[in-house]
DNA sequence: CTAGGGTTAG
């Protein structure tokens, strides 16, 4: 016995698999082997130190292992991930103890709870049913909150959340772990909503505290919802309970305000950080990218580096996201180039947002020449590019490239459908679009809200705003973006009178907020039906009542609208008022409007402040000298035109197209 | 001896 003691410090000693091997000679040597407690203990040490092979031998000269020494060669392939090896041991296991003449050879819980991580990582739902119908046999395993927990892992990734609440319900008295796994749960399969009631339920009326884990989760789930409020609770609380030194939970949080778009709260929280890691400066980086805040995003990625980080594939997306959104090629080129040189170049998500903005900066070559070496696309690199081509107003590129991700197998998903539907709508085939939607409601994409407020937009574009109503009227829930939507629609056909029907009924009959965009189809619809003393009234409801800023669009509307009346004066005061330089897109809507009223006077003032802010657009100049012709000046028309030879201006001719007997693919026909 | 958590592409 007293062996065993002079031998015992000796492994905890063992820094590497040489030693442990060392020490199971001498064991061997002196005949100690036979005593399970050496073999356990060097099977311990051996698993400790990494050599999985050394233990795994020493199992496989054991005649009879004991439960420990299963476990611990488990733990061994568990812990190395290799998940396969780790259940056939474990059935191996299962078998053996029927043979055993001392059968006492039973799985434990921990050995359990070990296959049941397995069946999860491989996905193993039957074989874990299974394990799970063992464990309700025993009553020591069943009430094994490690063994609860990995059921309930086991349910939330491949059966479902009610599976998880059932194996949950079974302990009298969860403990936190249990707990934040059901958080966790709901908040990874979507149910945000779940997650939040779980965790109110458990802190309010079953008065258990959580820990920095489970307010991790909690905020996950606030990140999701786009609730700000869960976030402040939850910062709140932190700040209170002294949980700030978490870095998790603080990523968490400032992912959360990324994701809510309260920038100065996720800068401020960045700031104050006593310690950062790469998660927080990518976060923070892809909260600038993804709120208009391009250069600092691309600012706080350089100062990550100057700092000495490293920056890895989710950092450069992001930064490569703010290149995108800024337009700017050159930082995205550098960018590549560190992607390149880390060897992350080819990571389906790196790649992906490398063609996104190659694709936003204009830059087709580069675009599609990396999309075709990507090795694993997927249905988002293919959106990407797809996506791509329509932006560049190459909308029958976009739908050929997307018959090309048809015949390689991909699965298109909503959101490449909607990209899709944006394209088609910018070449006005009504037949495509009914195809379209065919497809849609076959696959069910049709049902999600953002597919329908496209849908809405494709059938107006192309024509028939008979579908496009229908469309509208067959959606349950709406949303802003689909009520905008078919506002859009009926000013397009210039119904401006159903346009501010549908306005109202918005109004009155939802508790939805009309947003700027709402506004802005509200306002164009008016402008094209003439509708000026409605159109005047929207604009005042949205920055009195509303308190909505106008952007440089809703000015150019309101432009418009008052232009096309002969209202120039009121034109000219209203882009006096704006408070902030009025750009091409006003200016021009007003010498349009000049042009239709013969006004050379502010038609001059118009095309002056055109051509300082764009001297080569060859269109202005026409319109100019369009407004002299009709007032007879042909002196100053003829002094434009000689301006536009002086320069080398040509005008882009104007094309329309239409399909002939053109096949859409097979996948598409209805 | 064992369990739950944070950033990513269209």
């Amino acid at each position: 016995m007293r062996i065993r003691g002079l031998i015992s410090p000796l492994f905890e000693a063992c820094k590497d698999g040489k030693s442990v091997a060392q020490l199971h000679s001498y064991i061997l040597k002196n005949g100690l082997i036979h005593d399970s407690f050496f073999v356990t203990k060097l099977s311990a040490s051996y698993i400790k130190c990494f050599s999985l092979k050394r233990a795994h031998k020493l199992f496989d000269e054991t005649p009879r292992p004991s439960v420990y020494l299963w476990n611990s060669i488990l733990r061994g392939y568990s812990r190395e991930k290799q998940w396969k090896t780790t259940l056939h041991l474990f059935l191996q296991m299962l078998s053996s103890t029927t043979i055993t003449a001392t059968g006492d050879v039973k799985p434990d819980n921990f050995t359990i709870s070990i296959a049941l991580m397995a069946c999860t990582e491989l996905s193993a739902i039957e074989m874990g049913r299974a394990i799970h119908g063992l464990v309700k046999k025993s009553k020591k395993i069943g009430s094994d909150m490690f063994v609860g927990s990995a059921l309930i892992e086991l349910y939330v990734k491949h059966g479902g959340m009610d599976d998880a609440l059932q194996v949950f319900d079974e302990f009298p008295q969860p403990d936190v772990v249990l707990r934040t796994s059901m958080v966790t749960g709901y908040q990874q399969s979507g149910h945000a909503e779940m997650a939040i009631s779980f965790f109110s339920r458990m802190v309010v009326m079953e008065g258990v505290s959580p820990d920095p884990v489970t307010l991790v989760s909690v905020v996950s789930a606030g990140a999701q919802m786009l609730n700000i409020e869960v976030g402040r609770c939850v910062h709140g609380f932190m700040i209170r309970m002294g949980f700030n030194v978490h870095l998790c939970l603080v990523n968490s949080l400032l992912n959360l305000y990324a994701k809510t778009g309260s920038v100065n709260n996720a800068r401020n929280l960045f700031m104050k950080m006593p310690q950062k890691d790469v998660i927080s400066w990518s976060t923070m980086i892809a909260c600038y990218a993804q709120n208009g805040k391009a250069s600092d995003a691309l600012d706080l990625f350089n100062e990550m580096i100057e700092n000495g980080f490293e920056p890895n594939s989710v950092t450069v997306v992001g930064a490569l996201q703010a290149c995108a959104a800024a337009c700017d090629s050159k930082e995205g080129r550098k960018i590549h180039e560190i992607a390149i040189q880390k060897g992350f170049e080819f990571e389906v998500s790196v790649s992906t947002a490398l063609v996104d903005m190659y694709m936003k900066c204009s830059c087709l070559k580069e675009a599609v020449d990396l999309f075709k070496r990507i090795p694993k696309k997927d249905v988002v690199s293919w959106a990407a590019l797809i996506g791509g081509f329509a932006q560049n107003g190459l909308a029958n590129e976009s739908i050929g490239i997307f018959h090309t991700m048809l015949c390689s197998e991909t699965r298109p998903d909503a959101v490449t459908m909607v990209k899709l539907l944006t394209a088609s709508s910018e070449i006005g085939n009504l037949h495509q679009a009914l195809c379209l939607h065919g497809f849609l409601v076959t696959s069910g994409f049709d049902h999600k809200i953002f597919v329908g407020a496209a849908l809405i937009e494709l059938y107006s574009k192309c024509g028939s705003i008979d579908d496009a109503i229908r469309v509208f009227e067959g959606i349950n829930d709406r949303d802003v973006i689909v009520w905008s939507s078919m506002i859009a629609g009926y000013g397009i056909h210039g119904l401006g009178r159903e346009a501010l029907e549908t306005f109202d009924r918005l109004i009155e009959t939802t508790f939805l907020r009309p947003n700027r965009v709402t506004f802005l189809s509200v306002l164009s619809a008016c402008s094209h039906s003439g509708l000026v003393g409605e159109g005047i009234k929207i604009f005042d409801k949205m920055v009195h009542e509303c308190r909505i800023n106008p952007s440089l669009e809703h000015y150019s509307v309101m432009v418009d609208l008052l232009g096309r009346t002969g209202e120039l004066e009121k034109a000219l005061q209203l882009i006096d008022q704006m408070p902030e330089p009025a750009g091409p897109h006003v200016w021009g809507a007003l010498l349009g409007a000049c042009r239709l009223h013969h006004n050379v006077k502010i038609g001059e003032i118009a095309a002056k402040n055109l051509l300082r802010l764009d001297p080569d657009h060859v269109g202005y100049y026409a319109l100019l000298c369009n407004i002299y012709a009709a007032d007879g000046k042909w002196h100053n028309a003829a002094a434009i035109r000689t301006l536009i030879k002086e320069k080398g201006l040509k005008k882009m001719p104007g094309y329309s197209s239409i399909d002939i007997g053109k096949e859409l693919h097979p996948f598409l026909a209805v």
